[in-house]
DNA sequence: CGAATCAATCAAATTATGTTGATCCAAACA
DNA sequence: TGTTTGGATCAACATAATTTGATTGATTCG
């Protein structure tokens, strides 16, 4: 996530990987620092192959990052993308806001 | 949406009914202004039930509200839902911008 | 009243997402 | 080098979300 403004495809990304359950708790996790997926696996009690599945939806979404270590990879957030999204948000709530119109009934 | 601090489960639906194109459209053509069914279908090329099925997931989301009159059922946004959405989204920020600490390597 | 229109809902079919267990590859360690 | 460990990926299966077409109920109009 280099860029601040996202397209609609990213921000799509954004929102779908946010609006699952253990995406959420993987978040929160990763709120504490950075961290090793074998750790991950233990703190949020997750198979090996489900957890992986989730970090790279978070991290094809550009919600987190890795980087390896000798045999640990390490994920970490990029908060970031939580900025760019509020702004995408903030945008949208703009336009919305002005026209609450009813039709004449 | 009365309240204005959403719980997680309200987050997540409201991040899915973001998160699919249609229903993007559905808002973007609701943000002219108040808007009945009938012309909807038209406005996005969409079939009736279709439509409604979309309509129905951003009503249950607190992104819309409806009412009727005569035989037409007329849609309208609920901005409030964004901003709620919004201060939801402020707060993960502010929580996953605590610690971005490396493990020390 | 009977025909027509608007829009919700339902069941069936389709498509997309998530889960599981197995396999594979790379790094580290004996 | 052979073995172990961390983690990605794959195929098969399970579940959830979406689409389609048909039906239904309500409202209006002739």
């Amino acid at each position: 996530m280099i860029q601040n403004t996202l397209n609609v495809e990213q921000s799509r990304q954004l929102l779908k990987a946010l609006a699952d359950p253990i995406r959420l708790d993987v978040i929160h996790a990763l709120a504490q620092g950075e961290r090793c997926v074998c750790d991950l696996t233990g703190d949020l009690n997750l198979s090996q192959s489900k957890l992986s599945f989730h970090l790279r939806v978070l991290r094809e979404a550009g919600l987190l990052t890795d980087r390896q270590s000798g045999r640990w990879i390490y994920y970490r957030l990029q908060p970031d993308a939580l900025t760019a999204l509020e702004a995408w948000l903030a945008e949208l709530r703009r336009l919305c806001s002005k026209s609450a119109v009813p039709c004449p009934s």
